[in-house]
DNA sequence: ACTTGATTACACCGATCTGTGTAATTAATG
DNA sequence: CATTAATTACACAGATCGGTGTAATCAAGT
């Protein structure tokens, strides 16, 4: 019962927005009382917070080579672009609607943000690249980049272009990506 | 008084959430009746038209080299972040809490953010940058990306780690920054 | 002084919001 | 059969929502 609730509640949440969407409306969407609802969630804040809790997916961890998943992320991206319901990132949605003084949901957003951050610091320092660090946060801008372009635009070529950056990134960091070479002995040298 | 109604409209949408902000709770903070409001707008909905048509800012232009107004971007982005009052894109934020549905506000949003990309390929035309339109593309990501992370993270950097992302893009399109020299006769080459 | 237009106060509308109280009903378990 | 726990229907609370109707008030221009 607390799940069929809950990916309810994750549907119209994230399909239509958080104020938009009462509790009323989750209830009869599920055909059932708003009382047993009220039982499960002692409030609808309660109710939003597992409801980004349960948004809150590890990125997969698989045995390709760490330039692939890389890369492949942005492939994921495109798909999630195309597939029907796609209406941004939940996390930074709900920040945006729910406002940054609801520190616990912020909080939330900022766990995602920075687990993204590091899966990619780690692939990237498999490789050896030299500022893993900043060279993660800067794939994660343009995740987000494209997230939030592809909200507004409805294209799912931005996910393509942000692979094409992220590439270049790759590639200038040393990294060998699409069989191109790339020697990387203090003067990194970008071969297309 | 219009113009006071938009400016306090502006303030609050932008700070709270426009769902999250009632007509009555705009002319209370003004001082004045709600009918006042609704002679000057007719709906609220208009009123939301209104602030983000308002926010339609045009890129400054300016005589610096075009380099220079590209990366310069990405300062002024850090010192918006830095500002107090900073919630992300009112653009972003009205279509994610509105939703795609609502077709005349998504409209505004898509335009401005157009409207950049514009700007960012006409500069990128003028420094003879091959593939111009993709180019500017890939640099709305990184500015919509980090907007995106400082609305979550509350975390200027995003900006500097932008600005570097871009720089690495630019100068492996022939671009010379920083004095860095560039060679792109086929292969890009990189000089840090 | 007279007219015109904007603004005011204020009551009101129907709808919706989150949340509660309560008594009846259902289903599983012993 | 009896007990227990969950769920139900349903009314209701108090607040807020967007929006309207109306008559009084105010300020400026001719």
């Amino acid at each position: 019962m607390r799940e069929r609730i809950l990916e309810t509640a994750d549907l119209l949440f994230y399909q239509r927005g958080i104020r938009a969407v009462g509790v009323d409306t989750i209830a009869a969407e599920i055909g059932i009382s708003k009382r047993t609802l009220y039982n499960h969630f002692p409030s609808k804040d309660e109710l939003i917070a597992a409801y980004l809790a349960g948004r809150f997916t590890k990125a997969p961890r698989s045995g390709k080579p760490p330039a692939e998943q890389i890369l492949g992320t942005f492939d994921r991206l495109e798909r999630g672009f195309a597939s029907k319901g796609f209406r941004g990132c939940p996390f930074v949605n709900a920040v945006a609607e729910l406002g940054t003084e609801d520190q616990s949901i912020r909080k939330i957003a900022v766990a995602f943000k920075e687990s993204r951050r590091l899966w990619f610091r780690d692939l990237l320092q498999q490789l050896g690249v030299a500022d893993a660090e900043g060279l993660a946060t800067q794939l994660t801008l343009l995740v987000d980049g494209s997230i939030a372009q592809d909200l507004v635009r409805n294209d799912p070529s931005m996910a393509r272009a942000a692979k094409e950056a992220a590439k270049v990134l790759l590639a200038n960091a040393g990294v060998k990506v699409d069989g191109q070479n790339v020697r990387n002995e203090g003067n990194a040298r970008i071969i297309d």
